[in-house]
Formats: C-alpha cells, sequence, structure tokens
RNA sequence: GGGUCGGUGCCCGAGUGGUUAAUGGGGGCGGACUGUAAAUCCGCUGGCUCUGCCUACGUUGGUUCAAAUCCAACCCGGCCCA
C-alpha cells in the first residue's frame, strides 16, 4: 500500500527516505515552480465539543502549511462522524445525532480561531485562498448505492482486518459492524472529492490515509502524500491524548487549569510536549526535570492564552499550593463559583454537588468525610456541617482535593 | 436459519435462592509522603440536603416469605455449522 512519510520530526521540505517523486519536497518544489499550491486535508470528526493539545498539533502544521502559501483543506466529518471512527476504539462508537454533530462543528471552528485575531488563531482563517472547510456530508450524504459499492470493491476484508484495531478486535472476539469498514473507505473518498495533495494526521490515521491513496489512484488522481504526526500521549503519560481517556488538556480552559494540568505531566512525556508542542529547544532548557516542567506548562500556555496570562497562571499556580499547604489563603485568581443554585440551609456535602463540583451528593459527601474538602485553607471534617445563607460563605475559597478551587460568590 | 456459550457496578470478573449495594483485580478519587509527579502506604469508589429512604446484576413477566441466583418469553453478543 502507501508509503509515507514517516519522519517524528517532519518538517515541510524534508524528504528523507522517501523517493523522490514522492517526497514531500519535491511536491513543494513543484507547486513552487507551477504556482499552484498544495490542497493539504485535515479532517476532523466532530465528535466532542472541545479540541484538546492532542489535536492541535496537527493545527499546528497544518497552519505551517498555511503560511508557506498553500491551501489547508479543513474537511468537518460531520457525516462520517456519525458512523464513528473505529480507529482506536475497542468498540463501536456511539452514533452521534445530526444536531450533535453540528453543535460540535461549530464549535470547533470557533475554537480554531474562527473570527478571531489572526495572530492568535491557530488556522489562518483570514489570507484568501489559505482555507478551505468543507463538510464531507456535502458529497458523502448522496451517495447512491452504485457508487458505494464501487468503493465497497477498492478494498478487501483482508486488508481490512489487517488493520490493528479491526485485527485486535476480530481476535478478541469483540463484534465489529459492518458499516465500520465503510469508515476508513469513506475518509479515503474526502480526499478524491477535495483532490489533496497532502493529507495530515495522526500515526494513528496512517490505515486511513493510505486509503486515501488507493481511492485517490483508484478515481485517476495522483496519490496524495501522507505527513503522518506524532501522537500525543495524554496527561497520564503513557495513552493518547483522548477525550474517552480523560487524559486531556482543552484549548478552552482557562490560563490557571491549563498550566496546571501541564505542569503534572510525567516527566517522561515532558520532552514529547515541549518538542511537539512549542518550538523551544530542548537543550536550552533546564535539566532539572521540575524546572523543565514548568517552562513546558508556561510555554503550552502562552501560545494559547499569551505572556502575561501564562505567568499569571503560574504565579497563581505557586501560590494555590502554597495556600495548600497552610500558608494561609491565596491571594490568586481563583476561579468564582456561584452559590445561586444552592438552597440555603445547605449541608456541607449537599453545597458541593449542588455547585457541580462534585458529580453527586454521595461522591461530595466521600470526598469530604475523605479529608479533601478545605474552606478557606482549614479542613472540613463534617459532611453534615451546616450553612444558614449564602452571605456566610461568600468570598471563602473552597478547595477540593489538590486542584480545584473556587472562591464562592452569590451571583455570577 | 441450526447448535452452543454468554450478557453482573467505569472496565474486567466472582457469585448460582436468604448477614447482599453484591468477593477480587484494574482504573478513578481522596489522605500521607514527594518535586505539584512517580514509587510506596492508607481510605473511598450506586443515588438522595442521609442517623433513614430509594434504585440496581440484558428486558419483561412469573414462582417464592425471600431471586443477580429458579422458570418463561423476548432482546443483544461470541464461537461452530449452513
Amino acid at each position: 500500500m502507501a508509503d509515507l512519510f514517516p519522519s517524528r520530526d517532519a518538517q515541510i521540505g524534508d524528504d528523507q527516505g522517501v523517493s523522490a517523486d514522492q517526497s514531500l519536497a519535491a511536491r513543494l518544489a513543484e507547486a513552487e515552480a507551477m504556482q499552484r499550491p498544495l490542497r493539504v486535508k485535515l479532517g476532523i470528526d466532530p465528535t466532542g465539543a472541545d479540541i484538546h493539545l492532542g489535536h492541535s498539533l496537527l493545527f499546528r502544521k497544518l497552519r505551517a502549511f498555511q503560511d508557506a502559501g498553500h491551501t489547508a483543506v479543513l474537511i468537518i466529518g460531520d457525516f462520517t462522524a456519525r458512523i464513528g471512527d473505529p480507529t482506536g476504539k475497542s468498540a463501536t462508537r456511539v452514533q452521534l445525532t445530526v444536531e450533535e454533530v453540528e453543535a460540535n462543528a461549530s464549535t470547533y471552528l470557533a475554537q480554531l480561531g474562527q473570527g478571531q485575531d489572526p495572530q492568535r488563531a491557530l488556522l489562518d482563517f483570514h489570507t484568501p485562498g489559505r482555507l478551505e472547510v468543507r463538510r464531507n456530508s456535502e458529497w458523502l450524504a448522496h451517495l447512491d448505492l452504485p457508487r458505494v459499492i464501487e468503493l465497497l470493491g477498492i478494498s478487501t476484508v483482508s486488508q481490512m482486518l489487517a488493520k490493528e484495531d479491526f485485527a485486535k478486535r476480530y481476535g478478541s472476539g469483540i463484534p465489529i459492524s459492518l458499516h465500520e469498514f465503510l469508515y476508513p473507505l469513506l475518509q479515503g473518498y474526502d480526499s478524491v472529492q477535495v483532490q489533496a495533495d497532502v493529507e495530515l494526521g495522526g500515526t494513528d490515521q496512517k490505515f486511513n490515509v493510505a486509503m486515501g491513496r488507493d481511492l485517490q489512484r483508484h478515481f485517476g488522481q495522483r496519490p496524495q502524500f501522507g505527513l503522518l504526526l506524532p501522537i500525543l500521549p495524554g496527561l497520564d503519560g503513557v495513552q493518547k491524548m483522548s477525550k474517552s481517556l480523560g487524559n486531556t488538556v482543552g484549548l478552552r480552559e482557562d490560563p490557571l487549569s491549563m498550566y496546571s494540568k501541564l505542569e503534572k505531566v510525567p516527566d517522561a512525556a515532558v520532552n514529547d510536549y515541549l518538542t511537539l508542542l512549542t518550538d523551544l529547544e530542548l537543550a536550552r532548557l533546564p535539566a532539572n526535570p521540575r524546572e523543565r516542567q514548568k517552562a513546558m506548562a508556561l510555554e503550552v500556555t502562552r501560545l494559547r492564552h499569551g505572556e502575561a496570562a501564562a505567568r499569571q497562571a503560574q504565579a497563581d499556580a505557586a501560590s494555590l499550593v502554597a495556600g495548600a499547604a497552610g500558608m494561609g489563603a491565596a491571594e490568586a485568581d481563583v476561579p468564582e463559583a456561584s452559590l445561586a443554585a444552592v438552597r440555603f440551609p445547605a449541608k456541607a456535602f449537599y453545597l458541593l454537588s449542588a455547585m457541580g463540583l462534585c458529580a453527586s451528593s454521595s461522591e461530595a459527601r466521600r470526598q469530604i468525610q475523605g479529608g479533601g474538602v478545605r474552606l478557606d485553607g482549614e479542613k472540613l471534617a463534617d459532611p453534615n456541617r451546616e450553612f444558614s445563607c449564602a452571605s456566610e460563605l461568600e468570598g471563602k475559597v473552597l478547595q477540593l482535593g489538590r486542584k480545584i478551587f473556587r472562591r464562592l460568590v452569590q451571583q455570577i
């Protein structure tokens, strides 16, 4: 099947290890010579509401192509999202409704910087000719059966079963629905429809990207160049960053929470974060692992929220920790939380659940009994402790575990 | 379509009539320690403004004083055969 650009630190213009006529460098040179920008495809499935850092390196790369004068073809997989990408899932994904997909798609675009300051935005939405946003329902929703059969004829069952996820599931007796075989084909068909020259994806997308090449060849197009980027490890430092694993940092998170999460990334993953998410040079960073974590967290937060906000987040994070250690209430900008939803008199455990800080009141009760809840630095020991009115709590800082701090206010 | 095995809490997986919110492991959360982490140790891990009351073992109905456990039908899945 396809020969793809395998390099971990692939840059535009690199051409290591790939035969000449297929190398990215050759394509770039060709584009230059013919004054024709490359069409660089990146597909995203709007299956969740938030874009996280794991996605953002793809967008950074896409932006680099844009800045080099090429056309980013951003495909919103509004149709394929309703099938569910089997990639990396050990179970069939839930299918989403049209409404959910639409809502997600619009938050995605907002997070990518639509309508924002082009300097801060992740993608260039402004320069004419640099961005094309397409929804794949545009062509997929109306595929007729003969065309579907044609697509199905391009691949084989054993090719599909060669795909790791399918093989694993098949081997362990976990169901694979037939429609899941369609996913790689449809995603590949996207490449045909937009006439992609290059497709960006994580290394886990290799199969799908390669399928795109097969389909393009079948339809008489020149196969796209696949540029596969490394997968960012999640906050656990082991598995890939993924919403379903709960190990993500969302682009929409406030600076403090972004910074606090990042400075806890396991040592082993810190260098990956630095290489994949920032332009800092490893050699110039402190060798001390703790210092390096901080530098990484600061830089990643800065890229998203700007210098001032990042510095503030770092300072706040530090003083919150100090506060937790018994140094008194922090001066920091603690996110505020409204007491509006709480009906007084309120017992302590109910307070936490009513404010949404704990998933349930039983959960809140456990947290308190476990000694994980503090009010203005003082441990709350009794889950039944009763507060009679909101003003009794106004302005106090509620701490849940070591990470969550909320300043209580009556209204937002 | 036939045969067969199976569906238990976030996941895996015990339990086969009665101290049962259901052994154990993983994961998660909290506490101690530390670098905020890892490792280690300890605790918690259905819901509810909770000294009690609800809801739970695929679904529905049945037997019983009593059911995750027995019966029936149905739904879903694996494997083998067609």
